[in-house]
DNA sequence: CTATATCTTTACTTTGCAGTAAGCTGTTGC
DNA sequence: GCAACAGCTTACTGCAAAGTAAAGATATAG
């Protein structure tokens, strides 16, 4: 059973091989999120894909490992973006948050489906696998709150508990995976927006980075 | 099968009829919270309350329905908070929105898995009950977008997408249910007060209502 | 044109658990 | 002291779906 080989990977094969594991997670994903885990069988995902039950076995070792590929992608995604954004030395905490959110926010929207599937699904995960996400989860708030006491610090922020604060800014993203419908009401652009707005109402900041949040305060143009 | 006979209900036989089914519903939860619904066996639930299985179905016509009276049970006591304070008119937007926060928070920790629960296993439900419930919410989020205008009107709050931060309010609130644990580093009253703190920041109304936020806030002492 | 390796399927086994049928036990009325 | 019923259990059925063994198809090499 070569899931793969010890060489680090790119050669044509590895490159098939990791783009058919991608399609298998978008469909699973995409079922796991309307029908939910155990809603969704394995048959159900290979037919999405006009393949059989054994073809996704020689992918996956089981259906938990499938899930577990998924809830790990979407935490990724967004530490990666965390990460671009406080990578970026050069930025004041205040242009950084605002960055930030937007950036992870973004990844929200377009990973919701991954995000919304782990918050439901954590329960049917082996107790090793939800160890790992949660350390990255930890991480992706310790981040925020360091950059929270940078805030402070600087006198852009006030903020009076960060461990506390980056978690419910980490909730308030989270949280629009969990109503956003692409067909809905609200678009992409107007979520992203408020979500900025809410935020740095959090850490007191409404007019000390004017200069970016006037501009587009303007443009919400919200009904 | 008379599960429940025309008269309204409270003779002593209906009362106890309700209570094992709060008994039952309890247990069902805490196990759902714990391992998930599929993750959890009617013989389990019946174990726990040394019953046995058939017994179970003399209350609850299935698995799925014990699963709905959960859920809504979560539900409803949040809605009764709102309600107990909205109900109370001589209170201005500014109180009442405090009032409301640290009375439908208690809530959410009094009702942690309930609310976890929903959150987590609303696929499992039948499409019916599934309606039921998000009017519910949605009756929750009007209300609240409700007390947001009339703060606005009043003076009290900005608010310049009530719709939008009422839903937000609400997703902070329940956020808490799925990170709150109780052996842990918060306290309730701590989780109560950030919230609060926090909710009052996304109407901007750090000093308006100063005599109610002044005394509490120095009472805060978190470390 | 045959041999070997890779990829994919057909057809099967297994099991865990929701749901049920039928019977046992104690209590109340007559 | 016996009929009738409520309350609960023992012992079963049925099935859906995870997982697998083994064979078929397709490609690559010699």
């Amino acid at each position: 059973m070569p899931v793969s080989v010890s060489l680090p990977n790119s050669n044509l094969k590895n490159e098939v091989s990791d783009f058919k594991r991608r399609r298998i997670r978008e469909e699973a994903s995409h079922l796991f999120f309307e029908l939910g885990y155990e809603g969704t069988t394995l048959d159900a995902i290979a037919q999405r894909l006009e393949v059989t039950k054994p073809y996704l076995y020689t992918h996956y070792a089981n259906k938990a490992e499938l899930l577990h590929d998924i809830c790990s992608t979407g935490i990724q995604e967004s530490l990666k973006a965390i990460d671009g954004v406080l990578g970026d030395a050069g930025l004041s905490p205040g242009l950084g948050l605002e960055r930030l959110v937007e950036s992870v926010v973004g990844i929200i929207l377009d990973f919701q489906e991954f995000i919304v599937v782990y918050v439901r699904e954590e329960k049917n995960l082996q107790p090793e696998q939800v160890r790992g996400i949660r350390e990255q989860r930890s991480l992706f708030d310790h981040r925020l709150a360091t950059l929270l006491e940078q805030g402070n610090r600087a006198g852009e922020f006030v903020v009076s508990e960060p461990a506390l604060t980056a978690n419910t800014i980490g909730g308030i993203m989270t949280w629009v995976a969990l109503w956003y419908r692409p067909e809905g009401k609200w678009s992409r652009h107007q979520i992203i927006e408020h979500t900025l707005r809410t935020v740095l109402a959090l850490v007191q900041t409404g007019q000390a980075t004017g200069e970016s949040i006037g501009p587009r305060a303007r443009q919400l143009g919200m009904s």
